[in-house]
DNA sequence: CCAACTATCTACAATATTGTCAATAGTGAG
DNA sequence: CTCACTATTGACAATATTGTAGATAGTTGG
């Protein structure tokens, strides 16, 4: 982290990285906007693939906290930030695949919980937030306070996520309100 | 959030802004690049003090997981970003307060210790780090997630960090080894 | 007042960046 | 093969962006 955002594409350099003239890319995407707006398609669809890819092998016991850190730290971060750099404040969210992350997750808490208890899935919808801004936000400045703390990145993050799985796997398996 | 990065930085912005010609600007800061460096050198300087401020009013029952979350939304996760998106990966970190946090912390921990009990200095650390990527993950990519959940902003933010607060106060609670 | 210095501006230069155009070559349908 | 279409390119145009130079005015110390 980090490349430059979206402010600092320039035609130049697409077309150099991908061996053409620049005014193909502009014949391929219509202008520079275009481009761009291409990249956030595509963006938008490897996002949903790893979301989905996710999901699809979820387990209670499982590794799913690493694998989230995993996701984020190797392009999910970087494209959403280009995302939320490239759309003005306003523009409609098209994130909406994390509402699917919260119902897959609670179905499993639903699946898997103690007898006589009920989860909420207000705790479930605040577990995904945090676990989501918080693998955004490792994947962003973790390295760099890391390395302003003088630690090992491979090994002090490895540590942290640990640790944070255990946190989050506590609460999961306490907060379940029993049944009424 | 947000305002486009560094590369999008345009001396005739800054100099309409500031009410300016362009040259002026330049006379100042020498080039385009001393100016970002200049902006550099003020944010951290804002860093800092934002950070000072949050650590010389910290109480163990007080609301610092909320004040925290505030002072990244306005401003301080703008100013990290803009530091990360200028400075190359591999540029040493100047983000060297984030252990001052960590010691101010853990020294409160240790005021306040259950009798008999003793707090681990990684629980410090790792509770720090969560705290700051989640702040700084919320202020940029949490609005947007709950604007793709068609959720209230003001509202669902705050029940978050109610949640959040909750969480940690109880791990920071719970968590001391027995002194041995 | 005078000299040196600073801040500021307009005008200009040099380059970067995006976009257009006309020419060329390939490709596939009929 | 011929026609229509697409992909690609070099050359060019228009504008943006950074930076320089000289002129002008203010300010300060003597």
């Amino acid at each position: 982290m980090t490349v430059d955002g979206p402010a600092g594409l320039r035609l130049q350099d697409v077309a150099r990285a991908a061996g053409v003239s620049h005014p193909t890319i502009l014949h391929h995407f219509g202008s520079r906007e275009g481009l761009v707006r291409a990249l956030n398609l595509r963006s938008l669809e490897g996002l949903r693939n790893s979301v989905v890819a996710q999901l699809s092998s979820a387990q209670p016991g499982g590794d799913s906290i690493q694998r989230t850190f995993a996701a984020y730290r190797d392009g999910m971060a970087q494209r959403i930030l280009w995302l939320i750099q490239s759309a003005p404040p306003g523009t409609p969210g098209s994130l909406t695949f994390f509402d699917e992350i919260v119902a897959a997750l609670h179905a499993l808490r639903l699946k898997f919980a103690a007898p006589g208890t009920v989860p909420d899935i207000e705790d479930t919808r605040a577990v995904i937030h945090l676990t989501s801004i918080a693998a955004f936000g490792d994947a962003v400045i973790g390295p760099r306070l890391r390395q302003a703390s003088g630690v090992k990145e491979r090994a002090a993050r490895e540590r942290f996520e640990t640790w944070f799985a255990a946190l989050i796997d506590l609460y999961m398996t306490t907060a379940s309100k029993p049944r009424g």
